[in-house]
DNA sequence: CTGAAAGCGCTTACAG
DNA sequence: CTGAAAGCGCTTACAG
């Protein structure tokens, strides 16, 4: 008892070690660290006054020497190239409150498209000994700037192009697409205009093919830029024209959604009364602030980074897991903007 | 040559120590250290021999072995109580990109405003013996819910309230509104108001007291809400009275800014003929898809980050650091919400 | 100019 | 039931 006020100070440089312990409790530094790891055997009453011991003297063990004896650092490495943070913010909350109850920290490094940054931080990483690496971005069909393949440690691709043999989490863009178009039928709309981002997006062909599909033949699809203005320009396009004009538009995001509300109360055209509006993303900022609130497809990415994060540290322990490509579901989050029904999940 | 070739597969697990390097280089392990380390003395023609094979092996130190002996891990934590990001995205992007060269690696921590998860992080921070902790958040009169003093490392705080003994970086509020208010004085705006948000905030205080100083007088200063609507509604106020209208609105952030633009512009007010708008904060996504894109103030925060990364480096090398809070400049952003002139910096 | 030895803080067989 | 010893991968005095 009172040995261990005398070592409340610690060794050099005020930080305390197992030997401090040890010497506290009077046992060998071998018997501490059993009696702190709840391993090996001995009698109730040691291990629990080395326990009380080691909470008095506010021992915390280094994870470094730990790591070097087992080969895990408890911690892993996020490398981005989505600067503004809109996809990966959600995919890392995810991850790190999937793995937070585990020890596991994570190291955040957003790279750019810069490939010398890149291979700086995958080295810095490296030699930090993480113990697996999850790979995220901006968009399904890019890989980073960095070669990940042959990294001795690994390697989880999350909402961003991965390599073959690995594991690689997406949203499934077709079956939000389907949602948000089913959706819009539901509520009684007929003529369903479909106003997207650019073509050579991947996500924008699939959104687009399961729009299509959903109603049942070639509709109006209007490819464009991933911009407010965009969702403007279409709608002065559409409503320029002569033919009859939608009853609801599917948008292949928010930005695009608002600008369409936008377009349309300045018409005196009223959403939802005359015409229901979805968006995709949902992105609190954009599908909140818009007047009606936006009806949203959303992408579910916190969920994505959670199972990211569960299945590097799966991969970490050396548990199997299946290569592939795994596709998440994505959410129809129901504002004002195609009416007030509430959706019957 | 032919040796190293046989090592290239390591130890077991596959890593490559420096006892691979020393064996294939024929020396000892401390001459290979301090060859690679620029240390000892040696033959230059040892040093290269080592250092060629090292790579040629594709030897990385292991961080955690070098750490245990330096008391340095190259690695800090960055605290947050902002889960969405907003102002410490740009925070991390400036302390990553300032440490970086240093060989430092960054672990974020998204604590919500929850103090359990927080200790958490801050404990699983310490055990993996972080040389520092930034803490950061979204607004400069609260504390995180942690206590971080007493921590033996050093603590940095950037956009979030510190302790009187710590060192603090925050954005100099006063100056960013004066450069506004300024501004809109010298396009020759005479009634200018202040539209802003909750007024228990000090950064609204602060705005409000420079916007007061600048136009000599009590002004029309209207608190409330950080949101779109609030804009709209205060618009609505003003021009819905009888006094005469202002011909400029410096807006406390740049939701408020937009909401204000887009109620004027449907009321038939053209932005910036009739009347000129400043937002706050520079937030992309808002200011640049307003219609006209908003003026407005940009803190700097990367510019912080990046301030508040060297001085925890300084504290982690054991250089002085005067304690104290540091208030740096924010910086006017022009666009078409004022007129077109540029500024004349 | 080069190497053997001690040690960073811990864990884990192995003895006793 | 408990402890001495070896070792994780490196660096750094200290000898030679």
């Amino acid at each position: 008892m009172g040995r261990s006020a005398v070592n409340v100070a610690g060794g050099k440089r005020g930080r305390i070690t197992i030997h401090d312990v040890a010497a506290a409790a009077g046992v060998s530094i071998s018997t501490a660290s059993k009696a702190l790891n709840e391993t090996g055997r001995m009698s109730v009453e040691t291990r629990e006054r080395v326990k009380r011991i080691a909470g008095e003297v506010g021992f915390r063990p280094n994870a470094l020497a730990r790591g070097l004896l087992s080969k895990r650092s408890f911690t892993i490495g996020l490398l981005t190239n989505d600067t503004y943070g809109r996809f990966t913010l959600p995919v890392m909350a995810g991850i790190s409150e999937a793995l937070v109850d585990h020890g596991v920290s994570v190291f955040l490094c957003a790279i750019e498209d810069d490939p010398a940054l890149g291979q700086t931080h995958v080295d810095a990483m490296l030699e930090k000994q993480v113990d697996g690496i999850i790979a995220t971005g901006k968009r399904l069909d890019r890989q980073l700037p960095v070669d990940l393949s042959n990294l001795h440690v690994p390697v989880v691709y999350a909402f961003t192009e991965g390599t073959p043999t690995s594991v690689t989490f997406r949203s499934d863009d077709a079956q939000g697409a389907r949602l948000a178009v089913e959706w819009l039928v539901k509520m009684g709309r007929r003529r369903i205009a479909h106003i997207t981002g650019p073509e050579d997006f991947f996500s924008v062909r699939e959104r687009a093919g399961a729009y299509r599909n959903v109603i049942g033949g070639e509709g109006v699809v209007m490819f464009g830029r991933w911009a407010e203005a965009w969702g403007h320009e279409a709608v002065a396009q559409i409503w320029s024209r002569q033919d009859e004009k939608p009853d609801a538009i599917f948008c292949g995001n928010d930005q695009i959604a608002r600008g369409a509300v936008d377009a349309l109360r300045e018409r005196g055209i009223r959403v939802p009364e005359d015409v229901s509006v979805v968006g995709f993303d949902n992105w609190e900022i954009v599908a909140g602030q818009t007047r009606p609130p936006l009806t949203s497809v959303d992408m579910e990415l916190k969920e994505l980074g959670r199972q990211a994060g569960l299945t590097i540290l799966a991969l970490a322990e050396g548990r199997p897991v299946e290569p592939g490509v795994r596709k998440l579901p994505c959410r129809l989050v129901v504002r004002q903007s195609c009416g007030a029904q509430s959706p019957r999940r």
